[in-house]
Order: structure tokens, then sequence, then C-alpha cells
RNA sequence: CGGGGCGUGGCUUAGUCUGGUAAAGCGCUCGGUUUGGGACCGAGAGAUCGUAGGUUCGAAUCCUACCGCCCCGACCA
């Protein structure tokens, strides 16, 4: 992308609404811009980081078995009624009606419709184990919306449904989804750490919520510093292998790991003093099972093995990929702006042409810029006309994690000048071997 | 829902207490000088001062109602 027709409206001035870092540094990098309380418009530069979030958690959501589909915001009324939840829900649900004054609500989560689309098609233990995912946005009219998209009324949610025959195998369903999230946080760059969360009615100890480490975090936490040596799941991982996954979920879910919600002192202090660690998080997902009360409310059975009818046994698991974009900037920024985690970067280098107008410089950045596109990255390329200090402050405060400067002076030398982001001061390298690394893909 | 605060060009704000016909910086447009970390000079465009009503010779300013936004608390992905 060329920034000369790139739409990234930079304010140099904080609007003075945002008080958290990222709200203040995704106004300022022109990635979002708010329309109403809790409502947001994604511009190009946003929804480019959005995106990766999205293309990461689906990716890992396919490899641990999950079905994606898509459905619609907005839901009939009559299925919240089946589940008995239309009146229970209260005025977080937005409820509205059509022409033919027929009760819709945008929907704040899909449990029932997800349950009728199972229970229109599947009949039989051996179409189990199931788990319908979708990544769609979802609206809770929340009292205080607030931090920006940290906590909004409309948010992208993934939320993914399993379906299983019983409780034994709707667990190693939860643990699927476990290794899946371990892996999925990897990926984006993010340390999250799964802390046992309230499983509310069901009991039982199969709820987490995956906790984002961040200064900013809206709660504390209380973690074992065990969970710093623990080695993620790779690729290779057999998501059909229970006892495998059984393990993993074990390992990560063993150490204590609390949020200040349901933090126990008592079991705290039974962890050594030299092994508490302590800090500020994020919750960016939350999976927990919850048995048959859909199923049961709403019909979903299943015959099984016995020839007889088995209400199936669900869990859900969710992510806001738009919190965990706000949650990266929370755990990665400094005074000049955004330091993504290279993974979900909207862009992966940039290349500023210091003096576009100088033939020279325009084709060396021009050449840069072609080789960096052959070598399947994604650049940014400033070919604004426009001081340097403007094009280095906009650089740095979208946070592209790599920097290369072409100008006039290190041109004669045959050099650029190469720049991380986060990192210490920027240093020389050959313009043909910057054009070879870029060509060849190497980042 | 309780408490607090704020609505003035695209952005940040001054002006409101003490009423007299809207100001500055940034951004934008044009011309010129510049150009290695958010330049400088000159000339411009751009505001029903959140909305409605009231008081007054006169309202951004005083009064009333409403709308919107932010922060703290309770609540939550």
């Amino acid at each position: 992308m060329r920034a000369s027709r790139f739409f990234m409206p930079l304010l140099k001035e904080t609007p003075k609404e945002a008080e958290i870092a990222s709200h203040r540094l995704m106004l300022r990098a022109g990635m979002i811009r708010q329309q109403a309380a809790g409502i947001y418009s994604w511009l190009p530069l946003g929804l480019r980081v959005l995106n990766k979030v999205n293309a990461i958690i689906r990716e890992e959501m396919n490899r641990a078995g999950a079905n994606e589909i898509l459905m619609p915001t907005l839901q009939s009324a009559d299925l919240w009624r089946e589940s008995g939840r239309y009146d229970a829900y209260g005025k977080e649900m937005l409820r509205i009606q059509d022409r033919h004054k027929r009760d819709l609500l945008y929907g704040p989560t899909n449990e029932e419709m997800v349950t009728d689309i199972f229970r229109s098609y599947v009949s039989s233990y051996k179409s189990l184990p199931l788990n319908l995912y979708h990544i769609q946005w979802k609206f809770r009219d929340e009292v205080r919306p607030r931090f920006g998209l940290m906590r909004g009324r409309e948010f992208l949610m993934k939320d993914a449904y399993s379906f299983d025959l019983d409780e034994a195998s709707a667990r190693t369903a939860y643990h699927r989804m476990f290794v899946a999230y371990l892996r999925t946080f990897e990926r984006l760059g993010l340390r999250a750490i799964p802390m046992r969360a309230d499983t509310g009615p069901i009991g039982g100890d199969l709820s987490h919520e995956f906790i984002i480490l961040a200064d900013t975090g809206e709660s504390e936490v209380f973690f074992h510093t065990d969970y710093n040596g623990l080695e993620t799941p790779g690729e290779n991982t057999d998501f059909d292998d229970a006892d495998a996954l059984a393990k993993t979920v074990a390992d990560w879910s063993t150490p204590y790991a609390a949020t200040d919600e349901i933090h126990d002192e008592a079991e705290w202090s039974r962890v050594p003093a030299a092994q508490q660690a302590t800090g500020r998080g994020i919750e960016v997902g939350h999976i927990f099972y919850f048995g048959t009360k859909y199923s049961d409310a709403m019909g979903a059975n299943v015959t099984g093995p016995d020839g007889k009818e088995h209400s199936v046994h669900m869990g859900s698991y969710g992510i806001g990929p738009s919190r965990v974009a706000a949650a990266a900037i929370e755990a990665g920024h400094d005074e000049n702006g955004i330091i993504w985690p290279s993974a979900i970067a909207p862009f992966d280098l940039g290349i500023i042409s210091m003096k576009p107008d100088d033939a020279a410089v325009a084709e060396a950045a021009e050449k840069l810029y072609r080789a960096a596109l052959a070598g399947g990255q994604d650049p940014l390329l400033d070919d604004r006309d426009m001081r340097a200090g403007q094009k280095f402050a906009a650089m740095d405060l979208v946070g592209v994690p790599e920097q290369i400067t072409v100008g006039p002076r290190g041109l004669e030398k045959g050099e650029v000048e190469v720049k991380k982001r986060g990192e210490g001061d920027k240093s020389t390298a050959s313009l043909d071997e910057t054009l070879n690394r870029l060509a060849a893909g190497a980042n």
C-alpha cells in the first residue's frame, strides 16, 4: 500500500474522550472512529489488524476441527422464549420490533440459535462431536460502555459451540478449545494465561478466562511463575488424542492462576512467595461447559448407541477480536505510539521515501517496495510529499514493526537505514542486500 | 441507575463567573522559502457557539427543558 493512496487519518492531538492508551492510540492512528457510545467504525488501518486477528483465530479453530458458519446479528425473540432467556436476560439485550410488530433482538450471544440449527439437522450420536463457530458482531447494551473498544456495546466475537453425547466427551471438546486458545494467543503474539473462572450454576472445573497481562488491565491477577516456563502446544497437535489434550490442559490449569474476582487467599498463600506473580490483566477469551442447559430447554437430542434419546452436552467458547486488538495495544505501546506483535501489525514494514521528488530516491524506494511485495510481505510505502519527521512519527504511531528509510545521503553510499519498532537506534544496511533480503521473504 | 464533568470550524482549546454580535494553535487550500525526526513566511476557506424555549434593546455567556459524550461507582466479553 502506498501512503499517498491510503486512508489513514492521523491525529496529532488526542481526542478528549480517550483516556486509556489503546483508545487514545487507535483514535490517533486513525484505526477507528466512534459513532455513538460504545459503537465504532473500523477504518482501513484498524480493519487490517482486526482481519489479521480473525484470520489467526479462524485457522486455529479450523485446525481444532471446528466448522465456521455465520449466523445473523438479528434474532427472533421466539428462540429466546424457548430457553427462557428472553425474560431473564435483562436490559443488556437490545430488543426491537419489525414493521409487523414481531419481537426481534440484536444478538448478545448465540446459544439459542446454534442449538436451533443443531436440533434441526443432527439426530444421531454418529454426527458427534460437533463444533460450530462464527465470527459475528454482538450487541450488549452495557450500562456504561467505556475504554474505547475494551468495553464497547457493539463488539466482534468469535463464539464456538460444542455438541457431545455425554459429559466425558464434552470435556474433551472443552480441552480441544482450551488447547486451540493457547495456540491462538501464542500466534497472536500475546501472552495469555488461562485462569479458572466462575462456572455459574453448572459448577465443576470447566470454565476458564484467558487473560492477557497488561499494566492497564481491568482486573488484578495472581498466578504461579510456573506459567512462565510452559510450552505452547505445536501445530502438529492431534486434536483427536483426548489423553494428550487432557495432559496439556492439566499442565496449563494446575498451577494457581486467578483474577481478583475469585482469588482465594488461602490457596494463594500455599504458593511459595518466590513463585507468586501478580499483575493486571485483560480478559480476551472465555470458555465454559454448560451441560444440557439449552439442549434440555430446546429439545436438542440425539439417539445414542443405546438407542435412546440423549440431550446433547454443550460448551461455548468466546474470543473478542476487537478487544484483542485493543488489548494488544495496552500490552505494547510507548510514548511514540503502538508496538504491535508482528503477527497482527497492520503492515509488515514501512518504507520511507525521504524525498519522493528526487528521482533516485523514488526509484530506490519503489524497488524496495516491490521487493517486499515479491517476498510476500505487506509493506507501506510512504511516498507522500511531506517532511521526513512527519513520516517517521506516523510510522512510529501506527506501529509498523520495521522501517526502512531511503534518502539521498545514504543512497550516495548505496545504503538505507533500518529501524525496528520498539528497539533502539536505527542502523544502516546496504541497499542491495536489503533488496535481496526482502525479495527472499526474510523479515 | 447513583455521583461528577463536558458540548464553541475537522482536532485541541480560550471566551461563560461580570451579556455588547466569536478567538488562538494544529489541520485544510493557494503562493513562496525550506527539507535527515511532527518546518517557516504570506494570503485564504471553514462555526446555525449541542437542540428547543425563555429573560433582555442585545445571549456562546443568564434561566428552563431536552439531547449527546466522558469519568468514578454498581455491573459485564
